[in-house]
DNA sequence: ATCATATTTGGCATTTTTGCCAATTAAGTG
DNA sequence: CACTTAATTGGCAAAAATGCCAAATATGAT
């Protein structure tokens, strides 16, 4: 792959993970591999205004992380694509990784 | 999990997840998937100021996601764990599952 | 129709991130 | 040592992201 492509390639990437990078967003990713929940109840377990919810879970399903549906009056979020569980124990193990390595550069 | 350990998490996650969320800093991870490679290169492949790039890879390195190496003048860098091909794999795929998706909606 | 609840959108102030310049540190070379 | 190349750090202006309020929209219930 040449240079141009890869550039390309970084940047439609980017658009997802920045659509991650938040620490909401991500414990909204979390709670919803236990399944679809409505913006009302995602508000109460993050805590924040709900105005604030709902832009962080349209940013989401723009960049295609989440699908929603409206039924009745709440509108039912869910996960996309289920490779984040994948993503997450890689994310967690690079945590993990960092630990050990700070835990023995200390000795 | 409780609520709380699920935020601790979020917030964990959410330091390594934005230390990839920007075009130049995945294109170094997408690069760096070939071997390691020296701030010099990264520059010119990246295509901004060196002091730019090195403040990136100093992010990336501080999340946990690359580790660097002196040898001689140059400071090389590599990838600190293999697991974003998984990764970069699946956010490829919601790219592409979007691209479909509202391909499909247009029809 | 009126009302209550759920969600989204517009707007805007605050905070965070980005990216370059200038200066500094570090290592090899003549 | 003086010089060159490589990389990092401090600083700061410009750009982007965040988060709340007010207002609008939508759906169901009385």
């Amino acid at each position: 792959m040449d240079l141009e492509s890869a550039k390309n390639t970084a940047h439609d990437r980017s658009v997802i993970v920045k659509a991650m990078a938040h620490p909401t967003r991500l414990l909204v990713m979390d709670v919803l591999t236990q399944g679809e929940k409505c913006v009302n109840d995602l508000t109460n377990l993050a805590g924040c205004d709900v105005t604030t919810l709902s832009k962080h879970l349209a940013v989401m399903r723009r960049a295609g992380l989440l699908q929603c549906e409206k039924r009745g009056v709440s509108v039912f979020y869910q996960i996309a694509c289920p490779c984040f569980l994948e993503f997450f124990r890689c994310i967690d193990l690079i945590k993990l990784n960092q630990s050990l390595q700070q835990h023995c550069e200390a000795c």
